[in-house]
DNA sequence: GTAAAACCTATAGTTAACTATAGGTCAAGA
DNA sequence: TCTTGACCTATAGTTAACTATAGGTTTTAC
């Protein structure tokens, strides 16, 4: 065992706060008490280290029970649902977080601000959509020539502004 | 100046065959030497040490000259091309590698092996268009209800086989 | 012929998004 | 009560795709 002196105030602090009635996951889910990390994991379908990644890049937040161990509101699943969705349509962790400031914190976003959120992002979906139909349209242009000519390849130089010391058509020989 | 010990083997051998004329980098280019790493560089519109990236990779090759430096056959651009082209529409460097695989180390790709890479391409392009249009639909939906239920949500849950444990709609209040 | 620019290799650092490990504490159930 | 599993923090490692730096050699231009 290991001496009180190891833990941090906040640790003691809560301690002393708090009595400690043994709860079961049941009770604790009814009780209000909040998700534990691995339930949140669990039923996430994410590992717990991510979880603390999440938390310590701001994503999701928790609060702490008596024995310093975190304990989720439900929406944080949402949270975490959202974060995963968000991803899959090519958003990056730090674009999501900028998002997430615009919600509150702690409780449940509004029906009204969640949809702000989603017009956003949809906005930046069409985007991407858009910007592949493009290039696979340019694509269908080069399959049908067989070419890639660095200077005309639509493929290649849609924003390109690399040197241009008249290599032409070299590929096409 | 450096001792001839430090060199390698390799280079000294190089040295000896060669007769060393100064060429200028328009004779170079004329006589069919090969591109610098500079000249690729430039004209493609990438960094030196990218490109000595992608060599590592396998991703290009190249010859050496009598003084060790690289030397690049033409057709290097256009790998160049393609490799970032393939990278604009969401393909992994290891993934272009595969791709690669299929044609010609050296020499020119013919517009057959080509043609065939490129569709393989668009097909990926293809379904990452479409899964992105069904997302973006699915975000739709969301945006209509208003709900992000980690049950219930097709955003969240189009191929998720994470826990089944009973949560629910429990976003919706 | 000489100085500057371009090359060379090898190594280290960077960002994103995690994953893994170590060493210790807390909680739940038999 | 006691064991086992879930948690805790902190640190290190991983992959992808580069970028940066150091210290030395070659080429080019004047």
């Amino acid at each position: 065992m290991v001496s009180e002196t190891t833990k941090t105030i906040t640790q003691i602090k809560k301690r002393k706060e708090s009595s400690n009635q043994p709860t079961t996951r049941l009770q604790r889910r009814s009780t209000g008490e909040g998700l534990s990390i691995g339930d949140v994991a669990k039923r996430a379908g994410v590992s717990v280290q991510t979880l603390h990644f999440y938390e310590s890049k701001g994503l999701i937040v928790s609060s702490r029970n008596a024995g310093n161990q975190r304990r989720f509101h439900g929406n944080m699943l949402r949270r975490v649902a959202i974060i995963k969705s968000a991803q899959k349509l090519g958003l990056s962790l730090n674009e999501i977080s900028e998002a997430f400031a615009s919600l509150p914190k702690t409780k449940s976003p509004t029906t009204k601000q969640w949809q702000q959120m989603s017009k956003g992002w949809r906005e930046k979906l069409q985007n991407k959509i858009d910007s592949l139909i493009a290039l696979r349209d340019q694509l269908d242009s080069c399959i049908g020539c067989g070419c890639l000519s660095i200077k005309s390849c639509s493929l290649r130089n849609p924003d390109d502004s690399a040197s241009n010391d008249g290599v032409g058509a070299v590929f096409l020989k």
